[in-house]
DNA sequence: TGTACATCAGTGAACGCGCGTTCACTGATGTAC
DNA sequence: TGTACATCAGTGAACGCGCGTTCACTGATGTAC
């Protein structure tokens, strides 16, 4: 049954990109191996051909989210002015989980307090993708010549990453939405306060 | 090894207030029955005399979270006038790690992701607790005649509460109180907006 | 190019540990008379 | 009020299940000659 290196490859892949949507779904210690081995159409057996750990898995998995998301938003706004932009990545974000598919979750709003006690290659992946989010709203709003750029920058992915991890608690589908209505909101008046 | 009633009533209070210490600071799944247990020096036999199981012990521990949140802040600011005492109170939500006790952390802020996938019972508290956050805020903000009182508060939460879970991810002492920082300036824009 | 052997991706079963839950037991409290 | 018995809080050990990890095995791929 031994497969080709490109078939390799293939399948690594695959089970990196399933274990990023089952992950932020189902929680780090929710989600098993077996359950993205399976979702990834293998047996259990196979995993460790490809990983070490499930922590390895995790962090792979953060980092393939992050890249998705950033890819998807990316995709979203080219050529469309820095305002326009920075809306439509906000939106983009708010939405997540709205996106059926459930690509691109991103692991700090939907796996927030799990990451806390992760370990630290897990935390280093999420740091970076925190830093790498505040680094890319910072950019547009220098664009737009903000006052403190990076600090308003830091401000609206606190509230974005805030507003997605709570939409997820409330039980009512109206005060879910009311949650991210109210988040995009927010954004509108951070940035409009850095304006001069 | 029989005791009192009152001593009984005494050990389940004390076992409900270790574990609204111990499983927002170790995590749903990090702490288990055991360490709570010994945290409130017994041993883990005892367990089921009181709680039929960790789940409900989980749901009473993040009701007495929230309360004694509510307590102490209350005890903080008796008499203040209402803007004073809503920046007051913000500024023991997001202190609210420093506290070297322990008590009175957010199951919002510190749990947020593992919440999600908790049984309904413990959500049900989660959800109360929300809604209790957010009305108080919202008292607050009519006596300040601020416009959409209840949105502003919605707002208000989402920001303390992305806040405080996002700073306990950065690795660096300096980003998390930056993110703490921020969030006390996101606020008062808040208030600021909703003021004709 | 063809052949023989080593490699190794994937399978299915088993291992081992952690942890929620249960249980027999102890001895102090509560209660019935 | 005193006595005898039932109750039950707390202990320490055991059970059982889930899950991360390991392993023997299979057969197709890669490679050395």
């Amino acid at each position: 049954m031994r497969k080709s290196k490109a078939e390799t490859a293939e399948t690594r892949k695959r089970i990196v990109a399933v274990a990023s949507s089952v992950f932020p779904r189902r929680g780090l210690s929710g989600a098993g191996v077996g359950d993205v081995m399976e979702a990834a159409g293998m047996t259990l057996g196979g995993f460790y051909r490809h990983f070490e750990s499930k922590e390895q898995l995790i962090a792979e998995a953060s980092e393939a989210a992050f890249r998705e998301f950033v890819a998807a938003s990316d995709a979203a706004v080219a050529g469309k002015p820095p305002r326009e932009a920075l809306e439509i990545i906000v939106r983009i974000y708010l939405h997540q989980l709205e996106v059926c598919d459930g690509h691109g979750l991103c692991p700090l709003a939907n796996l927030a307090s799990e990451l806390r006690h992760a370990d630290p290659q897990i935390r280093a992946v999420a740091d970076a993708g925190y830093a790498r989010m505040v680094r890319r709203f910072g950019s547009y709003l220098a664009q737009l010549a903000v006052r403190d750029c990076r600090r308003v920058a830091e401000a609206i992915v606190t509230t974005i990453v805030g507003a997605v991890a709570l939409s997820q608690l409330g039980s009512d589908q109206a005060a879910r939405e009311a949650i991210l209505a109210n988040a995009e909101d927010t954004v509108r008046l951070l940035v409009d306060s850095g304006i001069a």
